[in-house]
DNA sequence: CATTAAATGTAGCATAGGCTACGGATAATG
DNA sequence: CATTATCCGTAGCCTATGCTACATTTAATG
């Protein structure tokens, strides 16, 4: 038998079902910056206990995301401190919110409720490609005009 | 401080974010009798490394997901014996697949290329509520008609 | 039918994300 | 400024999903 496993070398083989694996972990560090910079314009600073209410889980859950995101450079905090977003942070939370705002917009325009449509862009939205991004963009402006 | 933590008690609060936990158990559940439907039905019979080739993972992450899954109904199987899906997983195959099949056609028919649809839709199914998968259908109709 | 190859299983490890319980730090309040 | 309440960190446990390395079973082949 082959040291390396022939029949299947799961690095960059098949592209679908990258999905698996640490994009999971990816999704989180786009569903937390986006929460921060939410909290950060709501209430002026971000706790650990106001993410652990946003997405209700426990603070421990949070805390320890959180230091793993400030280890990637996406955010920074201290002991007992308020959570900011690094550069990088900001530009990926802005990013991941507009990108959001499309979905759900567009979501919207098919005629889903609101409530619907607040969930399900949730879960859709790390999942989106720019080129589906952008279809949906198409999509919206043609029913405005 | 009250025993239950009287701030958040993550049981039934926020209906977005129930993606966590073991939301993403489900949507594995999903993909695999997904996978094990489509393998019976072009090769006869589904062995643990046909699905460790599709979703691109080793042959140990796949039977032990299987071992859950046959835990929880949804498939059969026996050492090194081939894979099958119990009723209720056939039920639950055939209903994800159709989601999936409208997603994809959705996507397409937004004007996304197949590579892209493919994989997005493979991402995107397992957001969509039953709301929005009407949705989608009533979209396809109105651009069909 | 013995040998080899291929397919599965098992052991053991890693990371990610859940939790409770408990203790220390900070902030609020008398 | 001491007490209390709130916030947060740490320890330790769980499940789910990855992996490699090695053992075993089944199938193929000489």
């Amino acid at each position: 038998m082959a040291k390396k496993s022939d029949s299947s070398s799961p690095k960059e083989r098949s592209e679908p079902h990258t999905r698996t694996r640490a994009h999971h972990a990816l999704e989180t560090a786009e569903d937390y910056v986006e929460a921060v910079f939410d909290v950060v314009q709501e209430k002026a600073e971000c706790r650990v206990l106001d993410l652990a209410r946003h997405f209700a889980v426990s603070h421990v859950t949070v805390s320890r995301i959180v230091g793993r995101l400030k280890q990637q450079g996406l955010m920074d905090t201290a002991p007992y401190r308020p959570i900011t977003l690094t550069a990088e942070g900001t530009r990926l939370a802005k990013r991941v919110k507009k990108r959001h705002q499309v979905v759900l917009e567009f979501l919207l325009s098919l005629g889903v409720d609101q409530k619907t449509a607040d969930i399900d862009s949730e879960g859709i939205e790390h999942h989106v490609s720019d080129v589906t991004l952008a279809a949906m963009k198409r999509h919206l402006k043609m029913r405005k005009s």
